[in-house]
DNA sequence: CGAAATAATCGTAAATATACGAAACTATTT
DNA sequence: AAATAGTTTCGTATATTTACGATTATTTCG
């Protein structure tokens, strides 16, 4: 999975928000200041290459969707940063932003009644 | 705060992990495979010149240390994450790894005991 | 001092990323 | 079929990053 630049990530999010769709409808999800319409479409076939988007032809139009699951590039990106600045400890990462006050006691209470709790299926 | 590049941040982690040092300090303490000391001073120029690192000259060398905090530079790269990826919400990121068994119920239930014992000052 | 050692600086080349207009292509409308 | 509208593709220009050798500067040692 090869790392994303800056505006492939800012295009993969709107990828992600919308799902599959045409390079108009990424642009509609895209914040302001929007790049120009063959921009995205360079960033989007930039990302096709990397493997993140196939697309498929509509009329004369192209629908893309990721091929690269969200959840699968947020684990991944923050696996390499846990690595380097937690010393590959999730714990220690939730722990400093525990003490920044970023998370409460009562949140985190929440979520182990959360993975505590059965699980269906 | 500008944005880093990859061996920028690098760099970074090495100044971080041996403090106040010179270059040579630095390389020894970046994984293999290292590259040219020549890349790694361009690299480190390039961190004093975007207010990362200040230099002092001793002898005919120049000790290297951190003007930005490991601490700050974590904060402030998190946010942007957790802004994109988790609605701004710490507790979702922390639920997100819960789920996927990064960090159990038994850590959580540490980092309450931290948190909620009186401080210290 | 002169030679050797050590380190920084400069210049530049190559790769990659960013940006976008012009042209080409496809479908629709008249 | 021609005009029009929507969309992609191609080409190219610029900026940034990466990479590192050659040179220069400084210190140390004989």
């Amino acid at each position: 999975m090869e790392k994303l630049t800056q505006q492939e990530e800012e295009a993969m999010l709107a990828v992600w928000q919308v799902g599959p769709g045409f390079i108009k409808d990424f642009m509609d999800a895209m914040p302001e200041p929007k790049a120009p319409y063959t921009t995205v479409a360079s960033t989007v076939k930039n990302l096709e290459r990397k493997g993140y988007l196939k697309g498929e032809r509509y009329a004369n139009a192209i629908r893309y969707s990721a091929k690269v699951k969200e959840a699968d590039y947020k684990k991944r990106f923050m696996n390499g940063f846990v690595n380097s600045y937690f010393q590959n400890s999730y714990k220690e990462l939730v722990a400093f932003f525990a003490k920044d006050k970023k998370i409460s006691a009562a949140e985190l209470k929440e979520i182990i009644d959360l993975i505590e709790k059965p699980q269906d299926q």
